[in-house]
DNA sequence: ATCTATTAATAAGG
DNA sequence: TCCTTATTAATAGAT
């Protein structure tokens, strides 16, 4: 319907393509309204260019059109349609949004806060929760500090048995250096006093007879402040 | 376009509407395709018929020309498409469940339960708010029970003072009697004793010089529990 | 934009 | 729905 044929083919020049596009795309919206008139249609065209411009026409509103559509297609494939989609999580958030409130004014009761409206009776069992939960917090707390002292006492006996054990190797070897020295002594004096002998016991570099001081190994070595709580407590374990 | 021109307005015949509606229809996906084609352009079609048949036509598919187009619409007057407005109400659902998680959480720690996963520390503050709580709660529990203490010693004073008004107007009334009674007495004695003369004081139907027990008019005739309690208490108001 | 030769769409009818 | 065809409408290409 023009000067010549042509073939439905994406036109290469630019210029010629955008022409093209605004002709026939304004035949398309008549075209479509016309439809819609005539034979008592519904009809919803969309179109972005290739330079992405939106171009609609409706007969009744976009809206109402892609509703439809998606009612229509929801029906199909047994899904939600958006509208009712939205309701749903609507609902789902004001239902939320209440249980926040309720919780939030439950919680600032229980932090003493906003007490106004509260008769004595419910006061009472205000005062009775919190106590219990005071109760629960401090045995949980006191439960901590007791276990950890116990697995400090646990850890003290085992850094003792180890230190009593150090303490007999240490005397065995001095025992046993004591003896080489004096074999060594016995030896020198069989081959006379011409070569130095220092002490082996010297290479240690401290005194072995000096007493041994308990150093416990950190239980835990993060979060060092309760540790020092728990080491000023005298609770005993178990 | 045809063997006669036409007018654009509904076809009244119902067979030649459906007739045009088929044809037209047909012509409009194809200019709608040729146009996509031509000119590259991305285009949607929704049709529905009078008898609501649903045919539509997408150059890509209907759900990317709706979104793209709801995109637009959305950015260009702030409207939400229906996708996107899911999504919003979606993530206001998360987040709101997730603070009602971190709320019952909150909740059940201040009711001294899940305890565990709390360290020392937070267990100390958790201690310290519960106790500021208590403190509060109880601070309130007096509040309420001292003002009712006070009111009830207003009302009770209140009713001894109308209490001693009534004993005055008794006594008045009583000797107002008395001196009636003297008077009949006389004129009695004057004039023979031939008319029986029953005591007017007997038409009272009690005993006004026995003793008048103080009865104080309930303050709240509801919810009698707490009053019984304030009764017990000796706080004495201001 | 406008023109217009030409093709495409389609109304009416079967 | 399809075919036919007269006729109108759309539009390609040029201006």
């Amino acid at each position: 319907m023009g000067r010549g044929k042509i073939v439905i083919r994406r036109i290469d020049n630019s210029t010629s393509r955008q022409v093209t596009f605004s002709k026939r795309r304004s035949g398309l919206v008549k075209k479509a309204r016309e439809l819609s008139i005539l034979c008592d249609a519904e009809v919803g065209l969309i179109v972005f260019s290739s330079t992405s411009k939106l171009y609609d026409y409706a007969s009744s509103s976009m809206k109402s059109v892609i509703d439809r559509y998606n009612k229509v297609k929801e029906d199909h494939h047994q899904l939600m349609n958006p509208a009712s989609e939205i309701k749903f999580w609507q609902r789902e958030v004001a239902s939320l949004r209440q249980q926040v409130q309720y919780m939030q004014e439950c919680h600032r009761q229980m932090m003493g806060q906003e007490l106004s409206g509260l008769d004595i009776k419910e006061l009472g069992n205000l005062e009775n929760r919190l106590e219990r939960s005071l109760k629960g917090v401090r045995m949980k707390k006191d439960q901590i500090l007791i276990d950890e002292v116990k697995e400090l006492h646990q850890k003290g006996s085992q850094a003792n048995q180890e230190n009593v054990e150090l303490h007999r190797k240490i005397n065995l070897m001095r025992k046993n250096n004591e003896e080489l020295q004096k074999v060594l002594e016995a030896k020198g004096r069989k081959e006379g006093a011409a070569t130095s002998n220092p002490s082996c016991s010297m290479s240690y570099g401290y005194d072995i007879f000096a007493p041994i001081s308990l150093k416990l190994s950190q239980p835990h070595p993060h979060h060092s402040e309760p540790q020092a709580k728990a080491m000023k407590l005298g609770l005993s374990a178990t």
